[in-house]
DNA sequence: GTCTATAGGGGGATAGAC
DNA sequence: GTCTATCCCCCTATAGAC
Protein backbone atom coordinates (compact mmCIF):
# COMPACT_ATOMS: atom_id res chain seq x y z
CA UNK A 1 0.00 0.00 0.00
CA UNK A 2 1.99 2.54 1.21
CA UNK A 3 4.70 3.07 -1.88
CA UNK A 4 7.64 5.12 -0.87
CA UNK A 5 8.27 6.48 -4.24
CA UNK A 6 4.91 8.81 -4.83
CA UNK A 7 4.56 10.32 -0.91
CA UNK A 8 7.03 13.13 -3.16
CA UNK A 9 5.41 16.32 -0.97
CA UNK A 10 5.86 19.71 -2.37
CA UNK A 11 7.91 20.67 0.43
CA UNK A 12 10.41 17.75 -0.11
CA UNK A 13 10.57 18.62 -3.54
CA UNK A 14 11.40 22.24 -2.70
CA UNK A 15 14.34 20.69 -0.31
CA UNK A 16 15.61 18.56 -2.47
CA UNK A 17 15.64 21.27 -5.61
CA UNK A 18 17.12 23.47 -3.00
CA UNK A 19 19.96 21.09 -1.85
CA UNK A 20 21.13 20.69 -5.76
CA UNK A 21 21.18 23.95 -6.41
CA UNK A 22 22.59 25.62 -3.10
CA UNK A 23 24.85 22.48 -2.80
CA UNK A 24 26.05 23.81 -6.59
CA UNK A 25 26.11 27.49 -6.79
CA UNK A 26 26.43 29.11 -3.33
CA UNK A 27 24.49 30.76 -1.06
CA UNK A 28 24.93 34.36 -2.87
CA UNK A 29 25.19 32.79 -6.58
CA UNK A 30 21.41 31.25 -5.70
CA UNK A 31 18.30 32.68 -7.17
CA UNK A 32 14.96 31.59 -5.48
CA UNK A 33 13.58 31.38 -9.24
CA UNK A 34 16.33 28.81 -10.46
CA UNK A 35 15.18 26.69 -7.37
CA UNK A 36 11.68 26.91 -7.89
CA UNK A 37 12.19 26.18 -11.51
CA UNK A 38 14.37 22.75 -10.93
CA UNK A 39 11.35 21.76 -8.05
CA UNK A 40 8.92 22.53 -10.84
CA UNK A 41 6.81 24.38 -8.97
CA UNK A 42 5.82 28.37 -8.61
CA UNK A 43 8.39 30.56 -6.87
CA UNK A 44 5.46 31.59 -4.56
CA UNK A 45 5.24 28.16 -3.20
CA UNK A 46 9.21 28.71 -2.35
CA UNK A 47 8.09 31.23 0.25
CA UNK A 48 4.61 29.62 0.92
CA UNK A 49 6.23 26.60 2.59
CA UNK A 50 9.79 28.30 3.62
CA UNK A 51 9.04 31.95 4.50
CA UNK A 52 12.17 33.31 3.06
CA UNK A 53 15.29 32.29 1.00
CA UNK A 54 17.66 32.81 4.38
CA UNK A 55 15.39 29.90 5.78
CA UNK A 56 15.46 27.49 3.24
CA UNK A 57 18.81 27.80 3.39
CA UNK A 58 19.51 27.21 7.03
CA UNK A 59 17.46 24.31 6.75
CA UNK A 60 19.50 22.68 4.49
CA UNK A 61 22.63 23.55 5.46
CA UNK A 62 21.77 21.84 8.65
CA UNK A 63 20.95 18.89 7.02
CA UNK A 64 23.92 18.49 4.84
CA UNK A 65 26.71 19.38 7.76
CA UNK A 66 24.40 16.72 10.02
CA UNK A 67 24.56 13.89 7.52
CA UNK A 68 28.07 14.63 6.78
CA UNK A 69 29.30 14.22 10.74
CA UNK A 70 26.36 11.44 11.28
CA UNK A 71 27.81 8.84 8.53
CA UNK A 72 31.31 9.15 10.62
CA UNK A 73 30.13 8.92 14.15
CA UNK A 74 29.01 4.56 13.96
CA UNK A 75 32.12 4.28 13.11
CA UNK A 76 34.57 6.58 15.57
CA UNK A 77 32.60 4.84 18.29
CA UNK A 78 32.64 1.25 16.87
CA UNK A 79 34.13 -0.72 20.75
CA UNK A 80 35.15 -4.11 18.04
CA UNK A 81 37.29 -2.70 15.16
CA UNK A 82 40.79 -1.61 15.57
CA UNK A 83 42.79 2.06 14.72
CA UNK A 84 43.75 0.89 11.83
CA UNK A 85 40.07 -0.59 10.65
CA UNK A 86 38.42 2.60 11.29
CA UNK A 87 40.81 4.24 9.44
CA UNK A 88 40.04 2.36 6.43
CA UNK A 89 36.20 2.71 6.89
CA UNK A 90 35.95 6.25 7.44
CA UNK A 91 38.15 6.47 4.23
CA UNK A 92 36.31 4.51 2.08
CA UNK A 93 32.89 5.92 3.44
CA UNK A 94 34.16 9.72 2.51
CA UNK A 95 35.54 8.71 -0.82
CA UNK A 96 32.14 7.16 -1.87
CA UNK A 97 30.17 9.64 -0.24
CA UNK A 98 31.87 12.57 -1.99
CA UNK A 99 31.83 10.74 -5.16
CA UNK A 100 27.89 10.80 -5.59
CA UNK A 101 27.98 14.51 -4.18
CA UNK A 102 31.46 16.20 -5.39
CA UNK A 103 30.16 19.56 -4.58
CA UNK A 104 29.44 18.65 -0.64
CA UNK A 105 33.21 19.61 0.20
CA UNK A 106 33.70 22.76 -0.97
CA UNK A 107 29.67 24.19 -0.61
CA UNK A 108 30.52 22.80 3.20
CA UNK A 109 33.53 24.47 3.81
CA UNK A 110 32.98 27.75 2.00
CA UNK A 111 29.65 28.69 3.29
CA UNK A 112 30.35 27.68 6.86
CA UNK A 113 32.78 30.69 6.97
CA UNK A 114 29.67 33.39 6.84
CA UNK A 115 26.20 31.84 6.02
CA UNK A 116 26.22 30.43 9.65
CA UNK A 117 25.08 32.32 12.90
CA UNK A 118 26.00 29.03 15.86
CA UNK A 119 25.43 26.03 13.31
CA UNK A 120 28.89 24.49 14.47
CA UNK A 121 27.29 25.10 18.11
CA UNK A 122 24.34 23.51 17.16
CA UNK A 123 25.59 20.22 16.55
CA UNK A 124 27.87 18.08 19.37
CA UNK A 125 30.55 17.47 16.83
CA UNK A 126 33.00 18.39 19.39
CA UNK A 127 31.87 15.83 22.11
CA UNK A 128 31.18 13.11 19.98
CA UNK A 129 35.08 13.25 18.58
CA UNK A 130 36.73 13.82 22.13
CA UNK A 131 34.89 11.27 23.77
CA UNK A 132 35.12 8.76 20.95
CA UNK A 133 36.68 5.38 20.94
CA UNK A 134 39.07 6.46 18.35
CA UNK A 135 40.45 8.76 20.51
CA UNK A 136 40.62 6.90 23.23
CA UNK A 137 42.25 4.03 21.01
CA UNK A 138 44.57 6.76 19.33
CA UNK A 139 46.15 8.19 22.33
CA UNK A 140 46.30 4.30 24.05
CA UNK A 141 49.13 3.69 20.69
CA UNK A 142 50.72 6.91 21.55
CA UNK A 143 51.36 6.14 25.10
CA UNK A 144 51.80 2.44 24.10
CA UNK A 145 54.79 4.45 21.63
CA UNK A 146 53.21 2.60 18.77
CA UNK A 147 52.58 5.85 17.37
CA UNK A 148 55.05 9.19 17.10
CA UNK A 149 52.42 11.92 16.55
CA UNK A 150 51.23 12.65 19.89
CA UNK A 151 48.56 15.00 18.77
CA UNK A 152 45.42 13.74 17.80
CA UNK A 153 44.14 17.04 15.70
CA UNK A 154 47.17 16.76 13.81
CA UNK A 155 46.65 12.73 12.81
CA UNK A 156 42.46 13.79 12.11
CA UNK A 157 43.81 17.04 9.88
CA UNK A 158 45.67 14.51 7.87
CA UNK A 159 43.10 11.86 7.24
CA UNK A 160 40.53 14.59 5.98
CA UNK A 161 42.97 16.48 4.10
CA UNK A 162 44.47 13.45 2.41
CA UNK A 163 40.52 12.16 1.64
CA UNK A 164 38.42 15.70 0.63
CA UNK A 165 41.21 17.92 -0.57
CA UNK A 166 41.50 16.41 -3.79
CA UNK A 167 37.72 16.80 -4.57
CA UNK A 168 38.17 20.60 -3.98
CA UNK A 169 40.83 20.83 -6.01
CA UNK A 170 39.49 18.63 -9.19
CA UNK A 171 39.40 21.36 -11.73
CA UNK A 172 43.29 22.55 -10.87
CA UNK A 173 44.43 18.97 -10.39
CA UNK A 174 42.85 18.22 -13.72
CA UNK A 175 44.62 20.88 -15.48
CA UNK A 176 48.33 19.89 -13.72
CA UNK A 177 48.15 16.61 -14.40
CA UNK A 178 46.38 16.37 -18.01
CA UNK A 179 43.61 14.02 -16.40
CA UNK A 180 40.12 13.90 -17.76
CA UNK A 181 37.39 12.63 -16.03
CA UNK A 182 37.24 9.19 -15.91
CA UNK A 183 40.67 8.95 -15.06
CA UNK A 184 40.16 11.51 -12.05
CA UNK A 185 37.63 9.50 -10.91
CA UNK A 186 40.03 6.06 -10.83
CA UNK A 187 42.78 7.87 -8.90
CA UNK A 188 40.19 8.69 -6.82
CA UNK A 189 38.73 5.08 -6.25
CA UNK A 190 43.06 4.04 -5.92
CA UNK A 191 43.17 6.46 -2.89
CA UNK A 192 40.53 4.27 -0.89
CA UNK A 193 43.55 1.78 -0.99
CA UNK A 194 46.15 3.87 -0.33
CA UNK A 195 45.22 6.47 2.38
CA UNK A 196 45.19 3.99 4.82
CA UNK A 197 48.64 2.59 4.19
CA UNK A 198 49.91 6.09 4.00
CA UNK A 199 48.46 7.40 7.01
CA UNK A 200 49.75 4.74 8.79
CA UNK A 201 53.05 4.89 7.31
CA UNK A 202 53.17 8.56 8.50
CA UNK A 203 52.63 8.28 12.46
CA UNK A 204 54.28 4.92 12.66
CA UNK A 205 57.11 4.87 15.34
CA UNK A 206 60.81 4.16 13.52
CA UNK B 1 62.63 61.55 -5.67
CA UNK B 2 60.92 58.45 -6.71
CA UNK B 3 59.04 57.86 -3.43
CA UNK B 4 57.34 53.93 -3.71
CA UNK B 5 55.25 54.90 -0.92
CA UNK B 6 53.17 57.83 -2.23
CA UNK B 7 51.94 56.84 -5.92
CA UNK B 8 49.14 55.01 -4.82
CA UNK B 9 47.19 55.27 -7.85
CA UNK B 10 43.15 55.33 -7.29
CA UNK B 11 43.44 52.45 -9.96
CA UNK B 12 45.75 50.61 -7.89
CA UNK B 13 43.56 51.52 -4.33
CA UNK B 14 40.33 49.93 -6.20
CA UNK B 15 42.18 47.22 -6.95
CA UNK B 16 43.46 46.30 -3.56
CA UNK B 17 40.12 47.19 -2.30
CA UNK B 18 38.43 45.02 -4.58
CA UNK B 19 41.40 41.68 -3.93
CA UNK B 20 40.74 42.20 0.05
CA UNK B 21 36.46 41.84 -0.53
CA UNK B 22 36.74 39.70 -3.38
CA UNK B 23 39.06 37.19 -1.22
CA UNK B 24 36.91 37.57 1.75
CA UNK B 25 33.16 37.14 0.45
CA UNK B 26 33.37 35.41 -3.10
CA UNK B 27 32.13 37.27 -6.72
CA UNK B 28 28.51 36.92 -6.05
CA UNK B 29 28.40 38.33 -2.03
CA UNK B 30 30.76 40.99 -3.00
CA UNK B 31 28.98 44.46 -4.00
CA UNK B 32 30.98 47.21 -5.91
CA UNK B 33 29.93 49.56 -2.84
CA UNK B 34 31.66 47.15 -0.68
CA UNK B 35 35.15 48.09 -2.83
CA UNK B 36 34.04 51.50 -3.15
CA UNK B 37 33.76 51.85 0.70
CA UNK B 38 36.86 50.20 1.25
CA UNK B 39 38.86 52.09 -1.14
CA UNK B 40 37.83 55.15 0.29
CA UNK B 41 36.55 56.49 -3.28
CA UNK B 42 32.90 57.35 -4.81
CA UNK B 43 31.21 54.08 -6.58
CA UNK B 44 31.45 55.64 -9.81
CA UNK B 45 35.33 55.24 -10.05
CA UNK B 46 34.66 51.83 -9.98
CA UNK B 47 33.08 51.59 -13.01
CA UNK B 48 35.42 54.58 -14.93
CA UNK B 49 38.56 52.80 -14.08
CA UNK B 50 37.25 49.17 -14.55
CA UNK B 51 34.24 49.38 -17.08
CA UNK B 52 32.12 46.43 -14.69
CA UNK B 53 32.38 44.25 -12.04
CA UNK B 54 32.91 41.26 -13.73
CA UNK B 55 36.31 42.61 -15.86
CA UNK B 56 37.38 43.68 -12.82
CA UNK B 57 36.82 40.62 -10.92
CA UNK B 58 38.54 39.25 -14.02
CA UNK B 59 41.58 40.87 -13.01
CA UNK B 60 42.25 40.17 -9.43
CA UNK B 61 41.03 36.55 -10.14
CA UNK B 62 44.24 36.48 -12.54
CA UNK B 63 46.57 38.06 -10.92
CA UNK B 64 45.64 35.83 -7.63
CA UNK B 65 46.01 32.52 -9.42
CA UNK B 66 49.23 33.40 -11.63
CA UNK B 67 50.48 34.66 -7.74
CA UNK B 68 49.51 31.47 -6.12
CA UNK B 69 51.68 29.31 -8.73
CA UNK B 70 54.36 31.72 -9.77
CA UNK B 71 55.39 31.08 -6.11
CA UNK B 72 56.00 27.65 -6.98
CA UNK B 73 57.60 27.93 -10.17
CA UNK B 74 61.23 29.09 -9.16
CA UNK B 75 60.98 25.81 -6.22
CA UNK B 76 59.96 23.26 -8.75
CA UNK B 77 62.85 24.17 -11.45
CA UNK B 78 65.76 24.10 -9.32
CA UNK B 79 68.56 21.81 -10.68
CA UNK B 80 70.79 22.72 -7.74
CA UNK B 81 68.19 21.20 -4.84
CA UNK B 82 67.07 17.76 -4.24
CA UNK B 83 63.65 16.39 -3.92
CA UNK B 84 63.36 16.55 -0.30
CA UNK B 85 64.70 20.07 -0.20
CA UNK B 86 62.05 21.15 -3.07
CA UNK B 87 59.63 19.35 -0.39
CA UNK B 88 60.63 21.50 2.22
CA UNK B 89 60.63 24.70 0.36
CA UNK B 90 57.36 24.42 -1.41
CA UNK B 91 55.81 23.33 2.43
CA UNK B 92 57.43 25.99 3.99
CA UNK B 93 56.46 28.76 1.50
CA UNK B 94 52.88 27.89 1.30
CA UNK B 95 51.95 27.64 4.58
CA UNK B 96 53.73 31.08 5.04
CA UNK B 97 51.74 32.26 2.17
CA UNK B 98 48.47 31.25 3.28
CA UNK B 99 49.16 32.31 6.59
CA UNK B 100 49.30 36.05 4.98
CA UNK B 101 46.10 35.07 3.51
CA UNK B 102 44.10 32.68 4.82
CA UNK B 103 41.44 33.38 2.61
CA UNK B 104 43.48 32.53 -0.48
CA UNK B 105 43.12 29.23 -0.68
CA UNK B 106 39.32 28.98 -0.45
CA UNK B 107 38.41 31.88 -2.63
CA UNK B 108 40.74 30.20 -5.19
CA UNK B 109 38.67 26.53 -5.40
CA UNK B 110 35.50 28.05 -4.87
CA UNK B 111 35.74 30.97 -7.86
CA UNK B 112 37.72 28.45 -10.39
CA UNK B 113 34.30 26.09 -10.53
CA UNK B 114 32.03 28.73 -11.90
CA UNK B 115 33.13 32.03 -12.44
CA UNK B 116 35.90 31.23 -14.48
CA UNK B 117 35.63 31.02 -18.63
CA UNK B 118 39.58 29.75 -19.55
CA UNK B 119 41.28 30.86 -16.88
CA UNK B 120 43.05 28.31 -16.32
CA UNK B 121 43.88 27.50 -19.81
CA UNK B 122 45.25 31.50 -20.19
CA UNK B 123 48.23 30.14 -17.56
CA UNK B 124 51.34 28.13 -18.44
CA UNK B 125 50.45 25.76 -15.14
CA UNK B 126 50.70 22.25 -17.27
CA UNK B 127 53.66 22.50 -18.81
CA UNK B 128 55.77 24.18 -15.66
CA UNK B 129 54.64 21.31 -13.56
CA UNK B 130 54.95 18.78 -16.51
CA UNK B 131 58.18 19.57 -17.76
CA UNK B 132 59.44 20.47 -14.22
CA UNK B 133 63.10 19.36 -12.93
CA UNK B 134 61.08 18.42 -9.78
CA UNK B 135 59.06 15.94 -11.80
CA UNK B 136 62.12 14.18 -13.34
CA UNK B 137 63.57 13.86 -10.36
CA UNK B 138 60.17 12.43 -8.94
CA UNK B 139 60.29 9.59 -12.02
CA UNK B 140 63.95 9.11 -11.41
CA UNK B 141 63.78 8.02 -7.60
CA UNK B 142 60.96 6.03 -8.56
CA UNK B 143 62.96 4.17 -11.50
CA UNK B 144 65.60 3.28 -9.04
CA UNK B 145 63.23 1.80 -6.64
CA UNK B 146 63.26 4.63 -4.42
CA UNK B 147 59.56 5.23 -3.82
CA UNK B 148 56.92 3.05 -3.62
CA UNK B 149 54.35 5.23 -5.15
CA UNK B 150 54.80 5.62 -8.92
CA UNK B 151 51.82 8.67 -9.68
CA UNK B 152 53.90 11.75 -9.60
CA UNK B 153 50.45 13.37 -9.21
CA UNK B 154 49.02 11.41 -6.20
CA UNK B 155 52.17 12.33 -4.47
CA UNK B 156 51.46 16.23 -5.67
CA UNK B 157 48.03 16.04 -4.44
CA UNK B 158 48.78 14.39 -1.20
CA UNK B 159 51.52 17.28 -0.65
CA UNK B 160 49.08 20.07 -1.43
CA UNK B 161 46.57 18.39 0.61
CA UNK B 162 48.36 18.11 3.74
CA UNK B 163 49.38 21.74 2.76
CA UNK B 164 46.17 23.65 2.21
CA UNK B 165 43.40 21.58 3.14
CA UNK B 166 43.88 22.44 7.77
CA UNK B 167 43.15 26.18 6.48
CA UNK B 168 40.72 25.56 4.25
CA UNK B 169 38.80 23.36 6.85
CA UNK B 170 39.69 25.59 9.77
CA UNK B 171 36.07 26.52 11.45
CA UNK B 172 35.59 23.15 11.35
CA UNK B 173 38.56 21.94 12.78
CA UNK B 174 38.62 24.60 15.42
CA UNK B 175 34.89 23.21 16.84
CA UNK B 176 36.42 19.84 16.81
CA UNK B 177 39.49 20.42 18.36
CA UNK B 178 38.39 23.00 20.71
CA UNK B 179 41.32 24.97 19.59
CA UNK B 180 41.18 29.07 19.75
CA UNK B 181 43.36 30.83 17.01
CA UNK B 182 46.61 30.76 18.31
CA UNK B 183 46.89 27.30 19.08
CA UNK B 184 45.67 26.50 15.77
CA UNK B 185 48.29 28.91 13.98
CA UNK B 186 50.73 27.24 16.08
CA UNK B 187 49.83 23.64 14.95
CA UNK B 188 50.04 25.34 11.49
CA UNK B 189 53.45 26.45 12.18
CA UNK B 190 54.29 22.86 13.42
CA UNK B 191 53.62 20.97 10.13
CA UNK B 192 56.19 22.91 8.79
CA UNK B 193 58.08 20.87 9.91
CA UNK B 194 56.06 17.39 9.55
CA UNK B 195 54.60 17.46 5.94
CA UNK B 196 58.39 16.96 4.88
CA UNK B 197 58.62 13.76 7.40
CA UNK B 198 55.35 12.81 6.79
CA UNK B 199 55.49 12.68 3.24
CA UNK B 200 58.59 11.18 2.90
CA UNK B 201 57.28 8.45 5.24
CA UNK B 202 54.41 8.18 3.06
CA UNK B 203 56.06 6.61 0.04
CA UNK B 204 59.15 5.17 0.90
CA UNK B 205 59.85 1.88 -0.26
CA UNK B 206 59.73 -0.89 2.63
C1' DG C 1 39.50 62.33 -12.70
C1' DT C 2 36.07 62.72 -9.34
C1' DC C 3 31.77 63.73 -7.76
C1' DT C 4 26.08 63.61 -7.34
C1' DA C 5 22.08 61.94 -9.10
C1' DT C 6 19.54 58.64 -11.31
C1' DA C 7 18.41 55.26 -14.70
C1' DG C 8 17.65 50.38 -15.35
C1' DG C 9 17.03 45.68 -14.08
C1' DG C 10 17.07 41.71 -11.26
C1' DG C 11 15.55 39.20 -7.48
C1' DG C 12 13.09 38.32 -2.96
C1' DA C 13 8.80 38.58 -1.25
C1' DT C 14 3.63 39.28 -1.10
C1' DA C 15 -1.41 40.11 -2.54
C1' DG C 16 -5.15 38.02 -4.00
C1' DA C 17 -7.75 35.01 -7.29
C1' DC C 18 -8.83 30.19 -7.84
C1' DG D 1 -2.21 24.54 -1.79
C1' DT D 2 -1.08 26.59 -6.04
C1' DC D 3 -1.15 29.96 -9.35
C1' DT D 4 -0.49 35.04 -11.78
C1' DA D 5 0.67 39.49 -11.24
C1' DT D 6 3.12 42.87 -9.01
C1' DC D 7 5.56 45.45 -5.49
C1' DC D 8 9.78 47.30 -4.01
C1' DC D 9 14.32 47.33 -2.62
C1' DC D 10 18.95 46.83 -3.73
C1' DC D 11 22.70 46.84 -6.74
C1' DT D 12 25.13 47.69 -11.10
C1' DA D 13 26.00 50.96 -14.33
C1' DT D 14 25.72 55.52 -16.62
C1' DA D 15 24.72 60.59 -17.40
C1' DG D 16 26.33 64.82 -16.69
C1' DA D 17 28.13 68.71 -13.72
C1' DC D 18 32.47 70.31 -11.85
Amino acid sequence: MDNKKVDVTTEEKIKEAARTIFHRKGYAATRTRDIAEEANINLALLNYYFRSKKKLFDIIMLETVSEFFQSMIPVLNDENSSLDQKVKLITSNYIGFITEGPNLPIFMLSEIRYNVDGLLEKLPIKPLVMNSIFLKQYQEAVTKGKIAEPNPLQFLINLLSLIIFPFIAKPLLQEVGEVDDTQFDTMMQERRELIPVWVKAMIRTE
